[in-house]
RNA sequence: UGGGGCGUCGCCAAGUGGUAAGGCACCGGGUUUUGAUCCCGGCAUUCCCAGGUUCGAAUCCUGGCGCCCCAGCCA
């Protein structure tokens, strides 16, 4: 049920300070429909900081009965491709997010720049400068002085002009001439200090316009024009291009655009044991660290999926860590217990032993079986119910049995009484050992008047999970740590790959499932009772079911052991 | 030490001069054929610090302190 106040937009989402500022606009006529946009540059997959920035971003457009954008900041073909393009609109779409029709590329606005670029040099507002980087930087000055003036900064228009256009036409090496704004090589906001526009790049492939250009222009000069050219009326951005503003509104205000955007700055994301910035994961892709950007330990959206993450507790995540200002460290619990939600209310529930120990039933007659009803979901009538194969012999957790029990041990010990979950009470009469005192094997006895009921005149506190040998499902079953040791890996000078967690995965190969998990199909997600949720891996195969760890149960038992 | 930001519970975060929401985590207790879920209860006399204004301040003023970002022809 849902009412009226649920489907205002302040319901949708909880607020926050952009929010309050599209409040404002809206009612204040300012603007009467707003438009966002969700700008990456395809230089490598999304991950969850950047869903932080989607949701942000589409979050409003649909409360506000607005649209947002999906453009590509392509303009730096060095470092692009069309892998990173596919990926990232997979990625948004997977999200549970729709442009429609609004997919753009900055590259789309190469010819307009150019001519806004000329409409800046014939304003005397740019000009052609011959400096290489490294005299730039020493003509920038520093943090504390101001710079000095380019010896090519008063040049005529008209010389400016046909420079620009031979720079076009390729006439110049790369690194030769770049055009630069001609704002103040004394403000002491370091990006006003006459910032380049466009460079030149020969002989690299763009993805989207080919070997057209030689020419691209940079971020702070394409960003605030592209979003004027699309009619954006908050263009949300992270908190390191707040000092990039005032270029941001130096840029719309001297050309022809037609709408006047404005930018607004958040902190970005931070989470516990990752790693967020696109250099580290690429290099964690790259260098080998983890088997790829959808590696199940990435903090990739990919990475995400193939774990089992869900977009709705991605999404979810994203609502509970909010937008500010304030530079943050989210705890893995916040995103752990968003996942729990979700998969606790939808996932299947079955039964799979990932350390089998094998349980023999001795009174339980040789070459007989039972089909047991189960049901999927223990407060979802409407998940329905599966059976399970009972037999003589079965397959129990070897954690599930100790000789010597911790006090406070609720499973199986030698002559104690465990109940088989979906099944019946069994009793350890005899604990079987190999050579070297391993225990190999148990010989239980099975009370059969306790199938959903409990046993008369006692008590059995212990409930566990088990699987049919004779019908269990062979598996591997891989079990995901977090990918580093440490809360910020990196910090105090440390290199991250230093503090990669040496057993982020641990491969179970001898898993058992109950039998109603044959056939998986990759991506099917499941809570194995007692252990946690799981998802099909596209590794799996009909024979040979492959199961990622997305994240365990609450685990107070395992907590206090500890 | 130039410029731009930020500082509310262990973490995230509401709060916009009227007497500190919520979530996560944690700690009790209850239910339970998952040591899960669920339910109930607890968890900031105090908002970086110090002054000031005010009947009243986390919110306003002043002065400190701490942390983050900026000197790419990256975004």
């Amino acid at each position: 049920m849902t009412d009226a106040a649920e489907l205002h937009p302040s319901k949708l989402h909880p607020t926050n300070f952009i929010r309050q500022i599209i409040e404002a606009d809206l009612a204040g006529g300012k603007h009467n429909r707003i438009a966002t946009r969700f700008p990456p540059e395809p230089n490598g997959y999304l991950h969850i900081g950047h869903a932080k920035s989607i949701v942000l971003n589409f979050g409003l457009a649909q409360d506000f009965g607005g649209t947002c954008n999906l453009r590509f900041d392509d303009t730096n073909p060095h470092k692009e491709n069309l892998e990173f393009v596919e990926s990232i609109k997979a990625d948004v779409r997977w999200l549970g997010f729709d442009w429609a029709d609004r997919l753009y590329f900055a590259s789309d606005y190469f010819e307009r720049l150019y001519g806004f670029a000329v409409e800046l040099i014939e304003k005397g507002l740019a000009y052609v400068c011959e400096l290489d980087a490294e005299q730039m930087r020493a003509y920038r000055g520093t943090l504390t002085e101001p710079g000095r003036e380019s010896p090519y900064r008063n040049r005529s228009v008209a010389e400016n002009l046909d420079l620009f256009a031979r720079m076009r036409a390729g006439e110049f090496p790369d690194g030769s001439r770049t055009l630069r704004a001609r704002i103040d090589m004394a403000s002491p906001n370091i990006n006003l200090r006459d910032p380049v526009l466009y460079r030149i790049k020969h002989g690299v492939v763009h993805h989207q316009t080919g070997s057209a250009w030689c020419l691209y222009p940079t971020y702070d000069y394409t960003h605030p024009l592209s979003d004027a050219l699309e009619g954006i009326t908050h263009s949300l951005c992270t908190l390191e291009f707040e000092d990039h503003r005032p270029l941001y509104d130096w840029c719309i205000d001297n050309v022809s655009v037609p709408s006047k955007p404005r930018q607004i700055e958040f902190s970005r994301l931070n989470l516990e044991y990752t790693v967020m910035s696109k250099r580290r994961l690429t290099e964690l892709v790259s260098e080998s660290h983890v088997q790829g950007w959808d590696d199940p330990r990435m903090p990739t959206i990919a990475g995400l999926r193939r774990r089992g993450y869900t977009p709705a507790a991605i999404r979810a995540f994203c609502a509970r860590i909010g937008v500010t200002k304030a530079e943050n460290l989210v705890e893995m619990a916040m995103l752990e217990s968003a996942i729990r939600d979700d998969l606790d209310a939808h996932a299947p529930r079955r039964m799979a032993v990932l350390r089998p120990l094998k349980v023999v039933l001795t009174n339980y007659p040789e070459g007989e079986g039972a089909q047991l009803a189960a049901s999927n979901h223990p407060k979802d009538e409407a998940m329905g119910s599966r059976t399970l194969s009972f037999g003589r012999e079965i397959y129990i957790d070897r954690g599930d049995f100790e000789e010597v029990p911790p006090k406070g041990f609720k499973r199986l010990v030698p002559d104690g009484e465990v109940r088989l979950r979906n099944a019946y009470v069994i009793r350890c009469d005899a604990v079987i050992k190999d050579a070297a005192g391993a225990v190999v094997e148990l010989h239980c006895s099975v009370d059969l008047d306790t199938l959903g009921k409990n046993p008369e005149g006692r008590k059995v506190k212990g409930v566990i999970h088990w699987v049919s040998a004779e019908h269990g499902v062979p598996a591997e079953v891989r079990l995901y740590d977090r990918l580093f040791g440490v809360p910020t890996p990196g910090a105090g000078g440390a290199d991250y790959r230093d503090e990669i967690h040496a057993s982020s995965l641990q491969i179970l190969a001898g898993c058992m499932l109950e039998s109603a998990l044959r056939g998986v199909q990759p991506g099917e997600r499941f809570q194995f009772e007692r252990e946690g949720y799981f998802v099909a891996d596209p590794d799996s195969t009909p024979e040979r079911p492959v199961f990622n760890l997305t994240v365990g149960l609450r685990d107070t038992w395992g907590k206090s052991q500890k």
